[in-house]
DNA sequence: CTTACACGCTTTTTT
DNA sequence: AGCGTGTAAG
């Protein structure tokens, strides 16, 4: 049959029109089931929709949009907060297809982008200038670091804590309004001892970072806070330039953002929150399910929705994470169905050892492609980032194409942060801590001569004498390394005269040669400092690039980015946290084994142990129709000192009918090769 | 003072 | 494996 003699199939282009029609330009009841559509449809007011995994969430929060916009409401009086900029950005783009360019207007972004955002824009009233530079966790903790060798806390009669665990006690305070007393006798006791010599060194951390314009990930939500109850001109007009607050993955807030987004919306209280209590993962970082349990209390006027059919899983499977779930102590009552009724049961394999486990993931990922299912369709999850170690190897083995999520980023690499810290002196010359990592890599620069130098920069009296002159001036009567540097830093630092890249580039020039000197993988890293050029390319301005990178930094490395090159096919391995919101055809969750999912270090509390059940409810929610708990057995742990054979605790509430068990067995009878 | 290296210790999840 | 600490040589 020849193809000219078929009507040609029409397609019809939306015009995107900036003042819409007065009726509304979708049909949201066809599109939408009639819980959705309730959402959806809402009128003013708070509202608090309750929405099941694969509920259509996303959905429903797009369709919010549009038809806000479909209503006459101004896009950009529309604020997106949501969890990662990426699904903001996506949720934004797909609201683009529904109503064309206007949604383009709406502001989206994380908790964390919005607040950098209003504090560079407002935050002068509370000391705030717009050029503060923002701390990454590493970077906080290096901070904290040199504070603790300033005062002299890390003599070695009593072991103190490490700066991570200091970083992480600073930031439960914070996140969780409780005092440092409460966080170090509740979750740190071993430390008690040092409870005095922690809270001088939190105080002296406070008073470094506002004195340097300095703000941790922490200090953005504060701060933003802060500048809402106190300034009520910067509170009005910030509530009136947002009359319409949508909120994504709510369970996932802490009291902070709870507070923040109680003050955004003063003046009107249109608020929707979207969040599935039974998905709350985030405790740890003083996230609280509270949050949606109290958000009447917070909101008297709001209503509550519910979105209960799932759209994603099979009956199996979703049976599977029914019973898994039923065991939590607490949570709004919702039933999940699905219409999807047949399906394969879910299996629970049981493997003599960890490689075993590999192998048998690779083989079965092999098979399913066989079978149809394309490979970026195949999923591994788990609870750690290292638990995914042995199958990576065996992955690459095998010539299985796969990108992780979760665990290292990329910008915490040492070379990237060496490189930055260069741009970051540039752009806030009173940063100590770059200009710290900036100074040890000049040689014969160690840790004295670094402080020294700094305290030379910020001496009293000579304002008008930046830190980069006094470097200039020591420099001039120094050896050839400081001499490099200021060189390096004048030309990079001609901010008016070139963009980001330009300034990467020119920093590059300086640092390659100490990069191999510092390294025997020099080359891999090269091509890291070349991806950071790309990415450097996409800003118009320094400041842009620099508080990009430190709130959503680029998850891969190069050997991501190059597999994404070659082949758009890749196996998705990632923590349960990276991977939620996502789903896949088939989802393998390994080390499904007691003592590592749930995690053994969660055995102490009840609400830890519950965090882990959720968890675990995320991991097999991602599934639409296969799903593989796999354990392996006999497998030594170091830090609890036993071995690992029972699975995990969360499948003895699992009626045993809802899973099919599998037992490995080795080719030519070996089963016990690996016991 | 800086640098290099050896040793013991602890190891989750992330904006 | 990576961090903090201790030691010893330049």
């Amino acid at each position: 049959m020849n193809e000219m003699d078929r009507e040609p199939k029409s397609y019809v282009l939306r015009r995107a029109e900036e003042n819409g029609p007065s009726k509304l330009s979708l049909d949201y009841a066809q599109a939408l089931n009639a819980q959705q559509l309730a959402a959806v449809t809402a009128g003013d007011g708070p509202a608090l929709v309750i929405a099941g995994a694969g509920s259509g969430k996303t959905r429903t929060l797009i369709y919010r949009v549009a038809y806000l916009i479909d209503k006459g409401i101004d896009p950009s009086s529309i604020l997106l907060v949501t969890f990662t900029r990426k699904s903001a950005q996506e949720m934004l783009n797909r609201t683009g297809l529904l109503i064309g360019s206007r949604s383009e207007r709406v502001f989206g972004g994380t908790f964390h982008s919005v607040a950098n955002t209003l504090l560079r824009q407002y935050g002068r009233s509370i000391g705030i200038q717009p050029g503060f530079t923002i701390l990454d966790r590493g970077d906080s903790e290096d901070l904290i670091s040199l504070l603790r060798a300033q005062l002299g806390l890390s003599e070695k009669d009593k072991r103190f804590p490490r700066k991570g665990t200091i970083a992480e006690m600073i930031s439960k305070c914070v996140n969780t309004l409780q005092g440092l007393d409460d966080v170090v006798l509740g979750e740190f006791a071993h430390f008690s001892e040092h409870l005095e010599d922690l809270d001088k060194l939190w105080r002296a951390y406070e008073a470094d970072k506002r004195a340097r314009q300095l703000l941790d990930y922490d200090d953005l939500l504060v701060k933003l806070r802060e500048l809402l109850s106190t300034d009520e001109a910067v509170r009005q007009t910030v509530s009136h330039r947002f009359r319409y607050i949508l909120v994504d993955e709510y369970q996932d807030t802490n009291r902070l953002q709870a507070d923040i987004i109680r003050k955004l919306a003063a003046t009107h209280d249109n608020v929707m929150v979207v969040g599935d209590d039974s998905q709350s993962i985030y405790a740890f970082r003083g996230a609280t399910f509270r949050n949606i349990m109290d958000f009447p209390t917070l909101f008297p006027e709001s209503r509550l929705y519910k979105l209960e059919e799932n759209y994603r899983s099979t009956q199996p499977i979703l049976n599977v994470a029914n019973d898994v779930i039923r065991g939590a102590s607490e949570k709004y009552t919702k039933q999940l169905f699905t219409r999807k009724l047949d399906g394969p049961l879910p299996a629970l394999v049981q493997a003599a050892g960890e490689n075993a486990q590999s192998r048998f993931i690779t083989q079965k990922i092999l098979e399913l492609r066989e079978e149809g299912v394309p490979l970026d369709e195949v999923a591994i999850l788990f609870r750690s980032s290292f638990h995914s170690f042995d199958l990576e190897i065996e992955l690459s083995r095998r010539d299985l194409p796969f990108v992780k999520r979760g665990g290292f980023k990329f910008i915490e690499t040492a070379h990237v942060k060496d490189l930055l810290a260069h741009l970051r002196v540039i752009e806030n010359p009173l940063d100590a801590v770059s200009w710290n990592r900036v100074l040890l890599m000049v040689e014969g620069v160690g840790p004295k001569k670094a402080q020294d130098l700094i305290a030379s920069f910020v001496k009293q009296g000579r304002p008008e004498r930046t830190p980069l002159d006094a470097l200039r001036e020591v420099a001039g009567r120094s050896s050839r390394g400081l001499k490099d540097l200021a060189k390096a830093l004048d030309e990079a630092g001609k901010l008016a005269a070139l963009t980001p890249a330009e300034q990467v580039n020119e920093i590059y020039g300086y640092y390659l040669p100490i990069l191999k000197e510092h390294y025997d993988d020099y080359p891999k890293r090269v091509r890291d400092l070349e991806h950071l050029y790309t990415i450097a390319e996409r800003y118009q301005t320094l400041d842009t690039f620099l508080a990009d990178l430190a709130l959503e930094p680029p998850d891969q490395s190069v050997t991501g980015v190059e597999a994404l090159d070659r082949d758009d096919e890749r196996v998705v391995l990632s923590t349960i946290h990276s991977a939620k919101g996502l789903e896949w055809q088939c989802v393998f969750v390994i080390w499904a084994v007691d003592g590592r999912f749930p995690s053994a270090y969660s055995f102490a509390t009840e609400e830890e142990l519950e965090e882990e059940r959720r968890l675990f409810y995320v991991a097999v929610t991602r599934a639409k129709q296969h799903l593989f708990l796999t354990y392996p057995i006999n497998v030594y742990d170091k830090t609890t000192g036993s071995v690992l054979s029972k699975p995990s605790r969360f499948l003895d509430d699992v009626a045993p009918s809802l899973l099919e068990t599998w037992a490995l067995v080795e080719e030519g009878g070996f089963h016990d090769r690996w016991g």
